[in-house]
RNA sequence: GCCGUGGUGGCGGAAUUGGUAGACGCGUAGGUCUCAAAAACCUAUGAGGGCAACCUCGUGAGAGUUCGAUUCUCUCCCACGGCACCA
């Protein structure tokens, strides 16, 4: 009788055969005839932990290992190399603990693992294998932070870092999960250290179009996006006043809620004028910025920068004001009131004037605030129609009564000289539109002397006067009417010398919260979450937009490293600004309203930070947030600019830890850094190090690294003791698989021509975002540099899901729910085990492992290993099969297999696989039946053959990629049969695994006769069979429809108003009541 | 809260992308073999009704489009994953 499939035997035989003809070594070698033809199959990077293969590790390693023997038997040049991501803290915590060196416990693992591999019979390239801890691989880990300190893309900057106590180490905020460290759950504590980074920033913007150039499931682009963080919006500037100057200019009358503050660096002004010139918006309204009384802009200079003078008469022609300038007024005879007064340190001094252009009355008040020698003015405008006129009523009588009126009031015109003798611009009186105006403005500009840039003193006093100023990114632009506060994070408050600002009553209290905040870490400043603190700084600052002087805040709940450190609060449209402000009695002003919603500011409802319609914002009332961005942008543009944010930041590469690749730097005795040669790489890891964790690196207890570096550097020189983050090493891995023993370059650039990028690259959901990126941004950089000719690394990817324990959750060991591969391999064998994982269920998804189901693959293999054993001991040999059932259900499944498999589609490709074994199994049946009819007993029936030595071989081919141990066996064996080692004979290989992938015949794989479902009214009521030449004839179809026995009762008494038939595929009758 | 993914028998999952819902496997029940058990094999297996042919219901809930919806549209519920005081 036939032998009983003995797994452990097959697969311990095939493994040592393929292994001594190294099949699968020899991808390197094999010239590609056309570059289409390679396929570069890559797995994640796995680390190789002491607890060997895990069964999600198999999945994978399987499901490429599927593609790769597809690929190599439809012709493909394969290459699949495998290695390990070595360097790593499990392996040091265990040195910690024990004393065993990391190279030592590295090593064991990794030949667990590659055990564990082969036994799995995975078809690694074996011989490019690496490991990240070799010297030879971190050597050139190593060069490329060379290559990026040369290019100034690695830089060193202190701050502020997350320390995890019990690693000893500096963690990345990535591996910072809900406040604890990703590896030990221990919280993170903040501290500040002088740290390596990557500028990865540089390519913020590349990254993220770099992503419409590849396959890669479209979740994970989108979390990539997310982690850049790119949004667009816009930065408004508030202009900080102290509580007294408020007092001043309240006095004044001057700021009424629609003041606008104006206030000015000389940069600031580049900037605005190139960003105007960059969107190409010339030809807008532009500000006029006069920076001394001798320091005119003429027109000339505006030109150079780009900006054309607005042409309408419609928009103010704004003026700024800066130290030391005065105004320049723009109508003839405006309402000019001077007046002094005496404060604690010195005088103010303000002008004031109201003129009258073109739809808007404009009060500008000056200020000259002698012991700061700071001068702000504000514009005041018209807020509405009826304000306008009235307005205009006094403007026109002041105009009447001008030469008279004003002199008699003692009022200063501006026709008249100034009286304080400040330099005062005055225009003749036009009666023509505002555009003439201009234009003799503009005229009188060009004939004042210029006098050059500012002097070192003036530019001095212009930059501290910048730390005077709030900039807030907001992506709401449309409610900064609403903005009834600034809130500034402890961090930035701190680098705008704000406190120096704050009155002498408050400045203890703010400088107590600033402390306490600064000591907090981001941690613990979340764990207070709904709880808004924050302290009044007693500053004001003027919303630009409102001109409403509102109260500046720290606060806490502002992140420093986020946007620019500090909010406007809108408390009426955002949550946390709400909070905020009902905690500290702040004002809160509804600006945006909703058609059929109400605004109660008291309960804070979802739908207030939804867009809507403004209102409360002067002229802009009614507009939503589209239609009032470009024109909030160009009314106040002083204090406005678009502005884009980015979440992503640098990559923090420092890890104060033994176990990876020394950062190759020296510090020289004054302590600037140096980078090592070229030609002292590698740079050892030395061996002399004391594990147990002190607070610093290891590295520094290395007394061998402290010599080395005097050798070569000289005395007083000392060595960089840290060593770089693993995810360093692994995210350029793939480049080196290709030529992983070359001594003389990082890879060699044939084949890396030949082979990058890689084809298909299969990781876990967990790798998504860090190791993408990084792996994107080398080889972004290194394209620069000259190395490489491609711009993304990995053109398709999948992702695998996870493998759960029998209870549907993730597999841990304290859970008792572990599934080892060894012990499946051990009672079924490895192509069970592999078979089973990818019958589970699609490669990307969730699952859990299901103790008893596993057996269901046993039985499954079992059963092909009978029937191809019956099948090779039967007497007579068939050329070509006689079984049409056999042959159809067989072409299908070589089709739809090969259809499956590069769709990943493997769980269904078993299942076709099933069929066709279950059909195989009946027609053996049904032959043994007709010939027991003849015979007595089995013995003497013997083994039918309905099947060919061709189909047989079709089929064992197309299990190969999933059962490779069983296919080999079954392939060796059969060649024993007289027509099938012909077969085999006709291809020189010596495995089915270098074999050629069987085709399908499209004609034997059709369906004689195809049953069409018939409907009526919606429902199957019956189906017809209609030979498969007659199914594209609609006519034929439908009348056989017609005459089906089970569709003629429902068709009694009917009419069918509608007869619907889709080729192939069903046919749909509708039928109404006859009419009587 | 935001972004993403999903919800189909007792379980894992199929369904040619709008065309007979539940392929394939597990489990369960009954049977064969056996002194018995295990293994293996055979038959049945979405729910309800009927002796039966058949009928009704059924893909998270509700509505819509359609001759026809697991598939498309809207509203809602639930689960999982990522981000999160991100302005």
């Amino acid at each position: 009788m036939s032998k009983v499939y003995d797994h452990t035997k097959i697969e311990e035989k095939w493994q040592q055969y393929w292994e001594e003809n190294k099949f699968f070594l020899k991808t390197q070698n094999q010239e590609i005839k056309n570059i289409k033809d390679k396929m570069y199959l890559l797995f994640a990077f796995a680390y190789p932990s002491g607890q060997g293969l895990h069964v999600g590790h198999v999945e994978s390693k399987t499901a490429l290992d599927i593609l790769a023997r597809y690929y190599r038997m439809n012709g493909k040049n394969v290459f699949f190399p495998v290695g390990f991501d070595a360097f790593g803290l499990p392996a040091e915590n265990y040195a910690i603990q024990t004393g065993v060196p990391p190279v030592k416990t590295t090593k064991n693992a990794i030949n667990t693992f590659r055990r564990q591999i082969k036994r799995l019979g995975i078809s690694y390239d074996f011989a490019n294998e690496l490991a990240t801890c070799h010297p030879g691989y971190y050597k050139w880990t190593q060069w490329l932070f060379l290559q990026l300190y040369k290019a100034g893309l690695a830089y060193q900057d202190t701050g502020m870092v997350n320390w995890c106590p019990s690693c000893q180490t500096v963690l990345a905020n990535e591996q910072v999960v809900d406040g604890v460290c990703e590896r030990c759950d221990t919280q993170v504590m903040q501290k500040e250290m002088e740290q390596w980074f990557f500028k990865i920033t540089d390519y913020k913007d590349e990254l993220i179009a770099g992503l419409d150039q590849v396959d890669w499931p479209a979740p994970t682009k989108a979390q990539q996006l997310n982690w850049i963080g790119k949004k667009d919006g816009a930065e408004v500037d508030f202009i900080v006043v102290t509580q007294s100057e408020m007092d001043e200019l309240k006095d004044q009358d001057a700021l009424p809620t629609t003041s606008v503050a104006l206030d000015h660096t000389l940069d600031q002004l580049e900037k605005i004028i190139k960003k105007w010139y960059q969107k190409q918006l010339v030809g807008s309204a532009v500000e006029v910025p006069v920076l001394d009384s001798k320091v005119f802009f003429s027109r000339e200079i505006w030109q150079h920068f780009g900006v054309k003078f607005r042409s309408g008469s419609e928009r103010l022609f704004r003026l700024l004001a800066v130290p030391k300038i005065y105004s320049v007024l723009t109508s003839p005879c405006a309402v000019v009131t001077a007046r002094e007064k005496k404060i604690k340190n010195g005088v103010i001094k303000f002008w004031s004037f109201e003129e009258f252009v073109d739809g808007a009355v404009v009060k500008v008040v000056v200020r000259e605030l002698e012991h700061e020698k700071h001068v702000y003015s504000v514009i005041w405008r018209g807020e509405n129609e009826d304000s306008f006129e009235s307005k205009r009523a006094q403007w026109q009588q002041c105009h009447e009564n001008h030469k008279n009126k004003h002199k008699k009031k003692k009022l200063s015109c501006a026709c008249d000289p100034h009286p304080q003798g400040i330099n005062t611009l005055q225009l003749p009186f036009l009666n023509s539109n505002y555009t003439e105006k201009l234009l003799e403005l503009s005229r009188l500009l060009q004939e004042m002397p210029l006098k050059p840039w500012l002097d070192e003193e003036l530019l001095q006093r212009v930059k501290n006067r910048a730390t005077a100023r709030i900039s807030c990114f907001t992506t709401r632009l449309d409610t900064v009417f609403g903005a009834t506060f600034v809130a500034v994070s402890p961090e930035k408050f701190k680098q705008l010398y704000l406190l120096k600002r704050v009155s002498e009553k408050r400045r203890g209290q703010v400088k107590q919260y600033l402390e306490q905040a600064l000591r907090k870490t981001e941690e613990e400043r979340q764990i207070g979450e709904k709880d808004k603190t924050g302290v009044d700084t007693g500053l004001k600052a003027v919303n630009p937009a409102s001109g409403q002087a509102v109260p500046v805040y720290v606060a806490d709940y502002v992140l420093s490293g986020y946007g620019t450190g500090a909010v406007m609060g809108v408390p009426a449209h955002d949550e946390r600004d709400f909070a905020f402000a009902k905690k500290h009695n702040l004002e809160i002003k509804q600006v945006i309203a909703w058609e059929g919603r109400e605004y109660d500011d008291h309960v804070w409802q979802t739908y207030y930070s939804d867009y809507g319609q403004m209102v409360n914002s002067g002229r802009f009332n009614g507009l939503d947030f589209i239609e009032s961005l470009e024109q909030l942008l160009e009314e106040f543009a002083y204090a406005l600019r678009p502005a884009t944010i980015y979440k992503l930041r640098d990559w923090l590469i420092s890890r104060q830890r033994y176990w990876g690749a020394p950062i190759p730097i020296v510090y020289d005795p004054e302590g600037k850094p140096h980078p090592v040669k070229e030609e002292h790489l590698p740079w050892e890891l030395p061996t002399d190090v004391d594990f147990k964790p002190t607070g610093e690196s290891p590295l520094k207890s290395s007394l061998e690294l402290k010599a080395r570096t005097e050798k070569l550097y000289g005395k007083g020189w000392t060595p960089e003791s840290d060593t770089m983050d693993t995810f360093v090493d692994s995210s350029w891995y793939f480049l080196r698989y290709v030529a992983s023993r070359d001594e003389t370059a990082f890879s060699d650039p044939a084949a890396l021509q030949k082979w990058l990028p890689v084809d298909f690259y299969m990781i876990g959901p967990e790798h998504i975002v860090l190791h993408l990126l990084y792996s994107r941004f080398f080889i972004k950089f290194l394209r620069d540099q000259g190395y490489l000719d491609f711009d993304e690394p990995f053109l398709k990817m999948r992702h695998q899901g996870m493998i759960l324990g029998p209870d549907g959750k993730k597999m841990s060991k304290s859970k008792g729910n572990v599934i080892t591969p060894d012990e499946v391999v051990e009672k079924f064998g490895a192509d069970t085990l592999r078979m089973y994982e990818m019958f589970m269920g699609p490669i990307e998804a969730d699952k859990p492992w299901d103790v008893s189901a596993v057996v269901g693959i046993y039985r499954f293999l079992s059963r092909v290993y009978q029937l191809v054993q019956t099948w090779s001991t039967a007497s007579n040999d068939l050329e070509i099969s006689t079984h049409e059932a056999l042959q159809r259900k067989l072409h299908q499944t070589i089709k739809k297999v090969s259809a499956d498999i590069p769709a990943l589609k493997f769980n269904t490709a078993i299942a076709m696989m099933m069929e066709l074994i279950n059909v195989w199994e009946a027609a053996v049946k049904e032959e043994t039946t007709k010939k027991a009819v003849v015979k007595e007993t089995a013995e003497e029936v013997g083994s039918p053959a309905v099947i060919s030595s061709t189909d047989v071989l079709a089929f064992i081919k197309i299990l190969a990629p999933f059962a490779p141990f069983m296919a080999e066996e079954l392939y060796q064996e059969i060649a024993e049969n007289q027509v099938a080692k012909k077969q085999i004979a006709e291809n020189p290989a010596q495995s089915i695994h270098l074999d050629v992938w069987p085709e399908w015949d499209e004609a034997l794989a059709l369906e004689q006769q195809v049953a069409i479902p018939v409907q009526i009214n919606g429902k199957v009521r019956g189906e017809v069979l209609v030979a498969h030449d007659q199914l594209e004839e609609k006519e034929v179809v439908l009348a056989a429809a017609k005459k089906v026995e089970s569709v003629q009762n429902y068709l009694k008494g009917k009419k069918v108003v509608k007869e619907i038939y889709v080729p192939g595929r069903i046919v749909s009758l509708v039928i109404r009541l006859a009419a009587k």
